[in-house]
DNA sequence: TACGATTGCTTGCGTAATCAAGTTTATCTT
DNA sequence: AAGATAAACTTGATTACGCAAGCAATCGTA
């Protein structure tokens, strides 16, 4: 046991450390929550996040590409994500006139439904599996330290 | 600006702004650091991944299954990733005679040459999109509070 | 007002990874 | 010494996603 890992070195590089456990806790952790979410909602967690993203949205809709930015996915991937909602009947599109290459992802009253649904259920899993590992002045200090890693070319992609 | 994301309620739940902003920043830093381990060296994140498991293995070998467990990746998923490897001519299949089940998976010559070719570049692009946004005891702090997260059932998962 | 650049979205194609099922070898039970 | 169970691995089918390329609509600018 205690294998070292990432580095020929001693080790202790704390960076390293942190990016490793990063990595792994990731893997672990959305791999048991999608698969939570698939089992009791029949959800990506992706889907979950894309549809709570529309919910609170002003009217409940928004533009493909601010999805794409917000849920940090391709626009394709995007396309391709609420394709599979349209055909749940979770998310419809409505046309948008005062630009007509946009098209607006809307969530249904269906859609609204299964976001409610699905919410309670999932945030207990993520207090279970990631929060419930800290007290409340951890979980701040990590909500600050992940804060400022970097998003890509997105300005404004977190949300709060 | 400022959308409040993932709850109803006026939000400030900083567990789960934490758990989102986890999300985010692995999806945009993983996406940068494929991409430059790609360009540089024609390697995934996770071959890079395998092969440094194998790197600091004792004989430069390790079971598929091991691999598995450590790097949090499928068997039938490794099988494949080390075909790719193979192919490649970075690590070669070895019988174990003492368990006809195992095959190990060695590290080449090659292999050893391009792990340690692709590791500077990559420990700079970890450097420079990870562990640079914070300082030294930051660093540890932040190691600490992700080796608090659970590995799935993996025992041992990590490494150090 | 015309035309090049940009923006929003979709499509084709390739790839990585999953699950479920199958094969072979080991181990356990009696 | 069988026969059942389990472990290590592979394979087939499917999926989710990314990139690159394309099409339309809009904007900027001359």
């Amino acid at each position: 046991m205690s294998s070292q890992v990432l580095t020929a070195q001693p080790i202790s590089e704390p960076g390293l450390q942190a990016w490793i456990r990063f990595l792994r806790a990731h893997a672990a952790i959305t791999r048991e929550l999608s698969a939570r979410l698939e089992a009791q909602h029949g959800l990506t967690l992706s889907d979950y996040d894309v549809l709570i993203q529309l919910y609170h949205a002003e009217g409940r809709r928004m533009r493909r590409v601010d999805i794409a930015r917000q849920v940090l996915l391709t626009a394709s991937g995007i396309t391709r994500l609420l394709e599979g909602l349209e055909r749940a009947g979770l998310v419809a599109k409505e046309r948008c006139q005062s630009d007509q290459r946009v098209t607006y992802a809307k969530l249904t009253d269906l859609g609204i439904e299964k976001c409610e649904g699905a919410r309670a259920s999932h945030l207990a899993d993520v207090e279970e599996l990631f929060a419930a590992n800290f007290d409340p002045t951890e979980r701040a200090a990590l909500a600050d330290l992940l804060g400022r890693l970097p998003l890509a070319n997105t300005s404004e992609a977190c949300s709060g």
